[in-house]
DNA sequence: GCGGCGTATGAAATCGATTACAAGATGCTA
DNA sequence: TAGCATCTTGTAATCGATTTCATACGCCGC
């Protein structure tokens, strides 16, 4: 039965490769030339330059790479030209899904327009980062973005040995050269703990990123900044160690539920934490904003759609992808970029605090 | 001060790239041969066969390939050799990213570990299709997935021309010789339908996926034959149209609440539509399953943090990401496939019935 | 001391394109 | 009609590897 099967599928997969053999080991630039009569030279023109071929002859020659349906074999090509269009794009694993699949599309949606080829490469252990650094420097590779403030790095290589061009995604790695598009976190920051406080707010819980992540620094940075200016720094701020998911958010809600005297106000490191943290509030019989405010940070749909709706930073998902795809292709071909840089190299794109209904003023007990 | 940061970008920018070319500009093998003395030959093969020379040769050129950090150019390999390592996996655009962005980390880790390197392709209209054609004809490639039933073709050309190694993925286009690896749609339809069934639910309405779609097909399909197993088609099934996205559900539970007489139970065609039907529902001050059962699809992490908890059916998402790579893998390298496909060529994977807290015994009222 | 064999290495062909240079054809001017 | 510019096309080098085939060397047995 087990063979059978095998035999059956083996059959057909034989069969698919047969036949379309004289498609996958297709026309080649010789065959076309031979087809129409002329040399490869004159093939290769009529692709690349058809303008300077005579009318005959182009005609002769479109309709021989018509009728074998070539498709110049792009390996050959980029060797030939010493440049390619694939550019290589580092995630770090597990990440985020809702928020960075709209920035790639960003990126991807730019990239492409511009005919470029993404390669998504997920950081994930010394295995997977070396790969990646065997590919940026494998000649392989036009452009390099990476979407994490850390850089694959193993034993003393690291990704940028390419030399490659190279742009930094929702974080600053701050390597010299290497410019950056990205929000202003710690602004970002700034302004959710200064919404908390207008609200009334004295106290915060904050459930933090992963400790030394870029972005969750800068954001603890504003945090404190804010509350520093308010006076309420360090006694108004409880932290609690997270990492930016779901789980982190619910051993988050756990530890702000012991706690004997509890802030009024909780500030998650993303959405999806806050998401967890809402849900095990919700399970122990506390209302939000009843009983607590809540905030989370990036904007993703499914922010919209919890029980109530949750007051978070909006980050422009897209456009920082379009963006730094922008800037990057701009950079690969030479040209002066068309996006705003500052002194480091860095452009900011504006975040949007939406105020929705988990944050409200603190319940009548705990104003002071 | 614009020309200034122009200025200064571009000194940083070419800085760096001046910097940069020896590594970029990187070693080729002919510098290799000449600092350890030996042919390009020897070096060639001190990669990939190196018990075929010398124990001082072997170790004159390790080391002149350290030194001079030498990474064999892929683009020339694989032209050489004939054949690449690049996987094409094609995506739909705005592709439910909870779900599909474990699917892919399941191809992802599977492809990389068995070393490939994979390029992700969102199907958008035509042009980027016509992209995606060219691509896969290009000779670049090793093999193919897609994750939708539906395969870019443009005029007259079709993804598959390239005669590459292909699998179908979360869908089955029926393509003879292309493998499909999946779950069985229809059956987990059933299994929803039964379910609410079972609790003594007599009328379902029904959020659609879009028309023509593979999954929604056969799901529809389910539904309507577990409804008629039960005598109760056509007159118990509501439909409702819509496309798996947010919105959809939103105006899905409009079209529900604006009915006369509504059904007890609700279906959704994924998650992602299941959340934002309930938030409407909630909203118009309904509560579930209080009112009505909800049941959704996909087992996204989402489904569990809404309120209440969604009643689901799980797809083992990074399982089938992770087979239909091994599968593409052992067909390019022609080994018998170690995956059980039927004599269609297809592998279903098995679904899990998450019951939680949106399914419950319709309202006194509404039994039967 | 010589034929034969195995091992280690090198020379050169090759993959499929692009492109610099050369050459032939055409037309225009003097 | 010779001379030169322009246009069109072809020849051959090239990109950076892999791999076949040939060669050189050492060693063995007779």
């Amino acid at each position: 039965m087990l063979s059978e099967k095998e035999i059956d599928y083996n059959t057909e997969i034989r069969l698919t490769y047969k036949r379309s053999i004289p498609a996958r080991r297709s026309a080649r630039i010789s065959d076309v030339a031979r087809a129409a009569g002329v040399s490869v030279a004159t093939v290769s023109r009529a692709v690349s330059a058809p303008e300077k071929l005579s009318e005959g002859t182009r005609r002769r020659v479109l309709a021989a790479i018509d009728e074998l349906g070539y498709t110049p074999n792009t390996l050959a090509r980029q060797l030939r030209v010493g440049s390619s269009r694939m550019i290589l794009v580092v995630v770090p694993r597990r990440s985020n899904p809702p928020f960075f699949s709209e920035v790639l599309r960003g990126v991807d949606v730019t990239l492409v327009e511009a005919g470029y080829v993404l390669i998504t490469g997920y950081m994930e252990g010394e295995d997977r980062d070396l790969r990646l650094i065997e590919l940026a420097t494998s000649g392989h590779l036009a452009g390099l973005m990476t979407t994490s403030g850390k850089l694959p790095q193993v034993n003393g290589r690291s990704i940028l040995d390419g030399g490659l061009p190279a742009v930094a995604l929702c974080a600053d790695p701050g390597v010299k050269g290497m410019p950056a598009v990205l929000i202003d976190d710690e602004a970002a920051a700034r302004s959710q703990a200064r919404h908390l406080l207008e609200l009334g707010h004295r106290r915060i819980f904050y459930v933090t990123g992963p400790a030394g992540n870029y972005n969750e620094t800068a954001r603890h940075r504003g945090i404190v900044a804010e509350l520093t200016a308010a006076g309420l720094y360090p006694e108004a701020l409880v932290e609690c160690p997270g990492d930016y998911v779901f789980e982190a958010g619910h051993r988050g809600a756990e530890a702000y539920l012991a706690l004997a005297d509890r802030p009024s106000a909780v500030i998650c490191s993303n959405d999806e934490c806050a998401v967890a943290f809402m849900k095990t509030i919700r399970s122990a019989g506390l209302t939000i904003p009843g009983d607590l405010s809540l905030i989370g940070f990036d904007g993703i749909e499914f922010a919209d759609y919890c029980e109530p709706a949750l007051t978070t930073i909006a980050q422009p998902r897209f456009e920082l992808g379009a963006t730094a795809a922008k800037l990057l292709v701009e950079m690969i071909s030479g040209v002066p970029p068309s996006v705003d840089l500052d002194a480091q190299n860095r452009s900011f794109l504006d975040v949007d605090l939406k105020v929705r209904g988990s944050t409200a003023a603190p319940p009548a007990g705990q104003r002071d």
